[in-house]
RNA sequence: GGCGGCAUAGCCAAGUGGUAAGGCAGAGGUCUGCAAAACCUCCAUUCUCCGGUUCAAAUCCGGAUGCCGCCUCCA
């Protein structure tokens, strides 16, 4: 597949190194809050990509670390009175329970920076040895940035222009304004470990370079992570690792974009964010998860209400599809003729516009509506009355049945029984506008009697109440049935 | 100030040299007691603007404008 390396800034074809095991870090939160919208999209685009890559015949090896021990952390628990791994512990938990309603997979290691403090400190003190970091009086321990020559490939910067932009806080020992920590001494109530410079903590940068050098043989096939950590974070990364390894950190350097409210960043510090609980108290998770696919995984994606309504709407479509498909194929008679040649035409080629999208550079937007077009096919052949009960038919439906399924598989949305979707949807959407549903089904039976008595009237005046409501009334051969418009 | 990204219909959004996917909304039609759903048809002669390269540009190059991001914690 062709996948956007940051570290070239295009893409690329990627393949693994040894050809079938695909080895995959990616920064996972520190665990100080509940997650927003933002994070979301990171994990299901990840997600995304161990599951295609996975689909492909890889054997991906994924590692997503978690960070909880940070300034951040300490600082809430102070907040709160409490430990600071009370406060990640929390924070891990409740990210588990956000990213297993949104279907995203758990890693195959989540470490913890907290649990890897020899191996942060072994590669420190390989650093010092080596003259590329260097101790203070006070106990911290910096890396010596200017001693790495590759630093700034990965985001595009050459040392000087970041120096000019540089400072020294007040009461920082660096040599050189753009060192950064790879150790901090300890201040009194923070949670600290001892190391042969005193007691302290690692810096963030750190814990990433010592987890994915443990876990996994460098170069890594893909490090991954939101945009925002291009620099500095993944450039530290890079060059901890490389300047105590001798090896390149990783191949494949993926970033994704981020959710905007208003085109504006979605973070904490703006405050301008909706926590995945906020949206999944409103919202079925699918939705948010369709949302975050519905555009490609580097482009801002700009959240909005309006947006997962929308979301509600496709994924409502599809999932009627699969329902009709069902009950077509459910009938026991089918006529000899065949489909159409152009059909079957048409089916290879959403089939291979769905696989050949995904492998441009995982581009889940064009897979969708490809995805679209087969959902599209399936309703067309229920509407030809020739067509409908061949085995022409019969075969197209339970390709585009199967493909629809290994589809979901890849993209985590649409796998889930139809009716029990709907019917939450429905649910969902009522509850969210104040529709009663017991209210519908007492009107919905008096209608049934006007309409047992060829009272059209009064059928009409009803579905008209209804329809004020918002909630839209269809006529089926097996009765009434009705949905929230 | 330095570095980078984006600009496609009413809205969302694919498309990196060969003549504009898809979703939502909208219009007309088939079906229906009437509707709804589903399906069919229509809905960007045009891709922010101005130049250039080319037989051919939304796609490449130069410039302008606007928006955004990173440079400090951040998915």
């Amino acid at each position: 597949m062709r996948l956007y390396n940051t570290l070239a800034r295009a893409k690329q074809d990627f393949a693994p190194r040894d050809g079938k095991r695909v080895s995959m870090y990616v920064c996972g939160i520190t665990a100080y809050d509940l997650c927003h919208v933002g994070h979301a999209r990171s994990a299901v685009v990840f997600d995304v990509l161990v599951r295609y890559l996975r689909g492909k015949g890889f054997e991906v090896f994924f590692v997503r670390n978690f960070t909880d021990v940070d300034d951040k952390i300490i600082k809430r628990a102070n907040e709160l009175g409490q430990q600071s791994s009370e406060v990640a512990e929390r924070y891990i938990r409740e990210f588990h329970v956000d990213m297993d309603r949104l279907g995203v997979l758990r890693a195959d290691i989540e470490p913890k920076c907290t649990e890897h403090i020899p191996e942060m400190l072994t590669l420190t003190q390989e650093l010092i040895a080596r003259g590329q970091a260097y101790t203070t009086l006070s106990g911290d321990v910096y890396f010596r940035v200017r001693s790495f020559p590759g630093y700034g490939k990965l985001s595009g910067r050459n040392i000087d222009d970041l120096r000019s932009g540089a400072r020294i806080q007040p009461g920082e020992e660096k040599e050189d304004p753009l060192d950064f920590a790879l150790w901090k001494a300890a201040k009194p109530g923070e949670p600290s470990w001892e190391s042969p410079w005193g007691p302290g903590r690692p810096g963030w940068h750190l814990e990433c370079s010592a987890m994915s050098e443990k876990y996994m043989s460098l170069p890594l096939d893909i490090h991954g992570g939101g945009q925002d950590l291009v620099f500095p974070h993944h450039e530290n990364e890079i060059a901890q690792s490389e300047a105590a390894t001798g090896s390149e950190l990783a191949r494949f350097w993926v970033h994704n974009g981020f959710v905007q409210i208003n085109s504006e960043k979605m973070s904490k510090s703006l405050g301008n964010f909706f926590t995945i609980r906020d949206i999944l108290d409103k919202f079925l998770p699918e939705t948010l998860r369709y949302f975050l696919l519905s555009s490609h995984y580097r482009s801002p994606l700009d959240f909005s209400f309006e947006g997962l309504e929308e979301a509600e709407k496709a994924l409502r479509r599809v999932y009627a599809a699969r329902q009709q498909m069902a009950e077509e194929l459910a009938k026991a008679k089918w006529s000899a003729s065949p489909a159409p040649k152009e059909l079957v035409q048409e089916l290879d080629g959403l089939e291979a516009g769905f696989g050949e999208a995904l492998d441009d550079d995982l581009n889940t937007a064009g897979a969708l509506g490809h995805l679209f077009g087969a959902v599209r096919l399936a309703g067309r052949l229920a509407e030809d009355k020739g067509l409908r009960k061949s085995e022409g038919a019969r075969g197209l439906w339970t390709r585009i049945a199967a493909d629809l399924e290994a589809w979901s598989k890849v993209l985590g949305v649409f796998g889930r029984d139809p009716a029990e979707f709907l019917a939450e949807l429905r649910a969902c959407r009522a509850g969210r506008k104040g529709i009663d549903p017991a209210l519908v089904e007492r009107r919905l039976a008096e209608r049934q009697d006007a309409r047992r008595d060829k009272d059209f009237a009064a059928s009409d005046r009803i579905r008209d109440e209804l329809a004020a409501l918002g909630v839209e009334v269809k006529d089926t051969p097996q009765g009434q049935a009705w949905d929230v418009a």
